[in-house]
DNA sequence: AGACCCTCACTGTAA
DNA sequence: GTGAGGGTCT
């Protein structure tokens, strides 16, 4: 071993013969652990690269292990089967596209075209919209394919009835574009896995050794795809930490760490609770927010220490309004700075990414680079889904949402009108439907449809071997830069933006990858992605720093109904998340935590709220030195509970829910039956007494 | 029929 | 800030 492993470390590198859980807290040298396990495989059980499959959580932190893998092993190529979940199932349904119903040019549909389709499908059928919620209804659907569980259907047979058929002709409009949401990315896989057994097989055959990160955040369709390919094997390592778990709401299931030990037999389980990141008080800060486990995860949760001293205190500051939180904090940082920190050192971290606006503006005002992770990412920027949807559509004419966002882009006089016209026409896909409808067209709306009949000709022929000077192409037959600086007072960003594009796809020739290779690593393409070495502030979700470290963390607008998210109130489950998640933001941190709040806040529409303290201050509050710029402050928190005197049989009313009867209370929460919604249990402060 | 401009409402974390 | 909806102009 080159690098030195404390004993469970090194007894989880080692361990062989059975399957592993190793929970691992924050900071407990996880990453280490599969790295060294994967390098000891190879040179110690010579096990080729190749055949060991490692799952991590981001695409940077596949890189990251990546990187780490070819310098411990001196490899002159990248290995390649060090990925996330998406990623390794797009591969394995390009590599298996025969057996499919799709070609191999499948298309992934985001979460915008995914939106539109849903939409379509809302129109066709004549449904309102306001009643069918478009987003919610991809929600709905999401959580359907995440659970592989239709029966989420009835829950909405009241309110509404026309989701099944919803559901079915979006799937039928998504086969016949030939894409694929992300969902069915993952679904397709175990479809595939289970209806053919002999694939399944020789994709078993392929690895003889697979880790899984994060396995806390995976949602039970990973769950499945990684039972499937170890099999009956004993050869699979996972790690997690169920007090990191923070993406239940995209269909992340954490009882997939207790049903490990049920589907892999004789799993021995490792934990690493020694942190090596964080101070003392930093942790013992981080342990205070999150409330103890209870039942079954009881013996699965970690207990983390550290030898690791500091001086160090963590703030708590009350700011009177958010522009002074963000003054604050820029403040902070250049004070920090004159004392020896660098720009690079520091995170900014936030519940919602909307917030980063006001600490951009005072960045900029006192001169501090920073960058912003995440938010609108590049490859969802509409000028750049613009360019790459002329490209996508010419590479397969079925994509229905890029034909859509195409054809009349720039306008160009082909509307809704000729649209419906042409879809009649619709059998293969949509340039034979142009075609076949072309003589039905009026004089004006031919020309327009021959012009961008050659655009995409055009880029048919030349599309996938020169990717950027294919871009090249498009932008200027359409004249965008025009059409942008037209449309939008940002033109000039917009343009940088499509530069920024043409050199991303420069690099992509560079490497010799195709053109659809690089539109499946766009789309799946992930928020820490953006993350530059540069030496700047780091400004990001809560959620976008899983996995980081700094070692001055700043953590944001601490108020209720912020960070707890007011929409978290409605259910206990989903608090106890948002716990989750500012202990993972407090987790972020090696030496310096600074948590704010502000006492006003602006919102969107420009009104200033007062707002009240986070409940989790209330927690942290005697680990923390309060400081605030009012003279005076009331050092009162809210209470974890307010109405602390709810009993059974109380009739309370909830704002969502409506009247009801409690049937029993533990601790800050009472199960309640409601009238019209049923059984919920609610935290207790969200009831009044009737 | 399509373009364009205005107003209005909404905005959670995301592959 | 963005999209949807409505009204009006070409």
């Amino acid at each position: 071993m080159r690098i030195k492993l404390n004993k469970q470390q090194e007894e989880a590198v080692l361990h062989f013969g059975s399957p592993l859980l190793v929970l691992a807290g924050a900071g407990s040298g996880k990453t280490r652990v599969i790295t060294q396990k994967i390098v000891y495989m190879v040179e110690n059980l010579s096990i080729p690269i190749n055949r060991i499959l490692a799952i991590t959580f981001t695409n940077k932190a596949a890189q990251e292990m990546k990187e780490r893998v070819v310098k411990a092993l001196g490899l002159e190529y990248q290995p390649q089967w060090i990925t996330t979940f998406h990623s390794l199932s797009a591969k394995i349904l390009r590599i298996e596209a025969e057996n499919l119903e799709y070609s191999r040019d499948f298309v992934i549909y985001d979460e915008e075209d995914s939106k539109k389709a849903i939409k379509d499908v809302l129109k066709e059928m004549n449904l309102d919209s306001e009643v069918y919620k478009p987003e919610k209804i991809r929600n709905v659907i999401s959580q359907i394919k995440q659970n592989l569980d239709e029966s989420v259907l009835d829950f909405y047979a009241f309110t509404m009835p026309h989701l099944p058929e919803i559901f079915k002709k979006y799937n039928h409009h998504l086969a016949l574009s030939n894409a694929m949401d992300f969902d069915d990315l993952l679904i397709n896989v175990v479809k595939l896995f289970r209806e053919n057994p002999e694939i399944k097989k020789s994709w078993q055959d392929r690895f003889d050794y697979v880790l899984v990160d994060e396995y806390q955040d995976t949602n039970l369709v990973q769950h499945e795809i990684l039972k499937l390919i170890v099999g009956n094997r004993d050869c699979v390592t996972v790690v997690g930490d169920p007090q990191q778990c923070i993406y239940t709401w995209r269909g992340a299931n954490p009882d997939n760490i207790l049903e490990f030990e049920k589907d892999f037999p004789k799993t021995r389980i490792i934990k690493l609770e020694r942190n090596y990141r964080s101070t003392e008080k930093i942790l013992s800060v981080a342990n205070s927010v999150i409330s103890s486990a209870k039942g079954r995860w009881k013996e699965k949760v970690l207990r983390l220490w550290t030898e690791k001293k500091g001086d160090d205190d963590v703030y708590l500051i009350s700011l009177e309004t958010d522009k002074r939180e963000s003054e604050f904090i820029s403040k902070k940082i250049s004070s920090l700075i004159k004392e020896g920190y660098q720009y690079g050192d520091f995170a900014v971290l936030i519940r919602m990414s909307y917030l980063s606006r006001n600490i951009e503006e005072s960045m900029i005002k006192t001169g501090i680079p920073y960058q912003v992770v995440g938010g609108v990412k590049f490859y969802e920027r509409a000028e750049i889904k613009d360019i790459l949807a002329y490209i996508r559509f010419a590479l397969q004419p079925k994509d229905t949402q890029a034909f859509k966002r195409i054809i009349n882009l720039p306008p160009r006089g082909i509307g809704e009108k000729t649209i419906q016209k042409v879809q009649q026409y619709y059998e293969t896909d949509w340039l034979q439907a142009l075609e076949d409808a072309y003589q039905h067209l009026s004089k004006k709306a031919q020309l327009r449809v021959q012009e961008f009949l050659e655009i995409v000709e055009y880029i048919r022929k030349y599309g996938n071997e020169k990717p950027s000077e294919t871009a090249r192409y498009v932008v200027s037959a359409l004249d965008y830069e025009n059409y942008l600086e037209n449309k939008y007072k940002d033109w000039e960003d917009r343009v940088a933006n499509i530069h920024e594009l043409f050199n991303a796809l420069k690099e992509v020739e560079k490497s010799g990858k195709t053109f659809l290779e690089f539109l499946e690593e766009s789309s799946l393409s992930q928020a820490q992605d953006s993350l530059e070495n540069s030496n700047s502030v780091k400004i990001m979700t809560v959620h976008a720093s899983k996995g980081l470290e700094f070692p001055v963390v700043f953590i944001a607008g601490l108020e209720d109904g912020l960070f707890p998210s007011g929409r978290a109130f409605e259910d206990i489950e989903q608090m106890e998340e948002e716990r989750r998640l500012f202990y993972v933001a407090i987790t972020r941190a090696k030496e310096k935590v600074f948590i704010t709040y502000a006492r006003k806040r602006a919102t969107f529409s420009g009104r200033i709220n007062e707002t009240k303290p986070s409940r989790f201050l209330r927690d942290i509050k005697k680990k923390v030195k309060v400081l605030s710029d009012r003279k005076k402050e009331r050092k009162k928190f809210p209470p974890t509970c307010l109405n602390s005197d709810i009993r059974a049989g109380q009739l309370v009313k909830h704002e969502k829910f409506g009247k009801g009867v409690v049937l029993s209370v533990s601790d800050n929460r009472a199960t309640v039956i409601f009238e019209t919604a049923g059984q919920k249990t609610i935290i207790k402060d969200f009831l009044k007494k009737i």
